[in-house]
DNA sequence: GCTGGCACTCACCCGCGTTGAGTGCCAGGC
DNA sequence: GCCTGGCACTCAACGCGGGTGAGTGCCAGC
């Protein structure tokens, strides 16, 4: 195992590399950082930790850079969570109190997100399958025509057109809104199949058809739009990357703009607190010189969704773990109100 | 005036210039174009154009690049819109065909018109102001509690809560509900203030204030959402914008990010035909080396929104000018269908 | 009015020596 | 046994200087 001082070496140099974004040398360390010893002893203890993999050097005669091993020690053993100051929280509860409506949170959220860490942002709508039912809607727009409007609890609204078998008449559309809506109002998503399954069967032959077929475009909703929906900003802090720009750059906004690779991304999150992969910890390969923070984030005490950055390997850990956290939690307080 | 010649030098600059990205000489020109002349008659029609202000020099001893003047000469007159292949066309035509609801025909045509033209997309929503009302549904979700739901003809879904001044009974809101829908139902939504005006007379006095408050979040919801939503795709192409990146490329992704900005770019556009924006010409100072080629599309003959795309001055102005034109013409026909 | 010729400019490339930060290793001291 | 100062070595980065060539402007002649 390496020693006390071996650990505050690598700490000491993700510090400074992060700073700097240059290779640091041994000289440079015992300068800026007490740490009791000549800059030979730190040689000494940069080529251990060189040797278990944890730091290299870009060219020989340079400084050295942390690996993501290094990164991945640093994040586990070495920095804590830097917590938000009072005006900082402030701040971000100001900012959000403000939104009107769910896209409005949404929006703030990645906006906040992305001028805290000053990193990309990517917030997930709250999922469906998590959420409860608020209101079920069926509407008639033409005698063979409906309407299903599916509302939560998170103010998400999901729409679908419904074209009928047969004509269904006004006062069977009322019955099936009654009987869905008590069945169904303020469960999970999760339990609505087995809730309405038996449904059909409370209806006369000749409605049974368009009660199967909303039915399953209900269910079919539920599924589908598990497929969730996102929102990502602060793209322009990519800018700041490095200096090799458009090679590091590129898969990076590619990786952005797929919606199924973010979505793996947050969803690998584990459920409870905060995940950091690092590197090519992240399975996709245009995002192997990137780290990803994400987090869960809900109304009450489970996770309804997450929220996340993505920025270079090179990043402030503790600062934004401190700042996705804080914001997370912010969120899920307002969420909570509405 | 230019003579003609003079012209075909500077769309022969203009060609070579977007093709290579490199400054083009005399001796260059002549050789891959026909222009008939030697190139020490080339430069002295070089001359006269810089004199105009048509090209520029970077530097001495180095050849000419088009200036926004230049390339606004080419776009008026030189330049056609190159029109789709079939094969292109029919490409098109099944990539939005899948499409199953708004979002996606939206998302499909962002992602669309990035990669045929490799640039950044912009789709803009179908506006609410030009769309008619399809339905307007209310819900009850506590006993002062209501939700409002607008339906537009394009598909689009807008929610709003109200909290009622009073109860409201259930045969009130079936009756407003049914008042509601018979006055605005097929109506454009420019027209809905007015035809709604007198309604809280019909009601009782109670009922009134609700009645109201409803009406006035109706409309509100039809000024506020016309602060359109819009699509934004293909940033990664951004990285094929020059040498010289993080400069280059920082403003436009900031200009990218705020809504109100794109908004207002799409906006310029005039309603008929399309619109060429070049360099210069856009307010944003951050997007004066992009270009933007916007168009009106529409279900039927009116547009009801906007899109397009936004790339480097030195573009393929006619076939991106026609890629937007097809992209425009298709996405109408799939909102005119549904 | 077009052309070939000519002198000139200047960004770009290449090779070269200098500089200095940083390293590894080693002998000596606590 | 571990830390330290000293020392030789490496090598990216920098600045300098000459050569190269694309491109230009101008001019005399057809």
């Amino acid at each position: 195992m390496l020693s006390e001082r071996r650990l505050e070496v690598l700490r000491a140099i993700v510090h400074d590399y992060v700073g700097t974004e240059e290779p640091v040398g041994s000289k440079a360390l015992t300068e800026r950082h007490r740490l009791g010893v000549s800059p030979a002893t730190v040689r000494n203890d940069m080529a251990a930790l060189e040797e278990e993999g944890f730091i290299a050097q870009p060219h020989t005669s340079a400084g050295r850079i942390p690996t993501d091993k290094g990164y991945r020690l640093f994040v586990d053993k070495l920095a804590g969570v830097k917590p938000m100051t009072a005006p900082e929280r402030r701040a971000i509860q100001n900012f959000l109190d403000g939104a009107v409506d769910l896209d409005d949170v949404v929006g703030r959220t990645v906006r906040l997100l992305a001028q805290l860490t000053r990193q990309v942002a990517v917030v997930q709508y709250p999922s469906l399958t998590r959420s409860t039912v608020r209101h079920v809607e069926l509407l008639s727009l033409a005698p063979a025509r409906l309407m299903l409007v599916l509302i939560t609890d998170t103010g998400r609204v999901e729409q679908r057109m419904i074209d009928c078998p047969a004509p269904f008449g006004e006062s069977s559309l009322a019955d099936l809104r009654a009987r869905l809506n008590s069945r169904v109002a303020g469960r999970r998503f999760a339990d609505v199949p087995q809730l309405v399954q038996d449904l059909p069967e409370a209806f006369e032959a000749e409605d049974r058809g368009t009660v199967s077929t909303v039915l399953s475009t209900l269910l079919e909703t539920l599924v589908e739009e598990t497929e969730e929906r996102l929102m990502i900003g602060g793209t322009a802090n990519l800018t700041r990357f490095g200096h090799d720009f458009p090679l590091t750059i590129r898969p990076v906004l590619e990786a952005l703009e797929e919606q199924v690779v973010l979505l793996k991304l947050l969803g690998e999150a584990t459920d409870s607190g905060m995940t950091v992969r690092i590197g090519h910890e992240n399975a996709h390969e245009g995002l192997s010189s990137t780290s990803v923070v994400s987090v869960g984030y809900g109304s009450g005490s489970e996770a309804v969704a997450k929220l996340g950055v993505v920025g270079p390997t090179r990043m402030d850990y503790p600062g934004t773990m401190g700042a996705v956290r804080a914001v997370a939690r912010y969120v899920g307080q307002i969420l909570a109100e509405s």
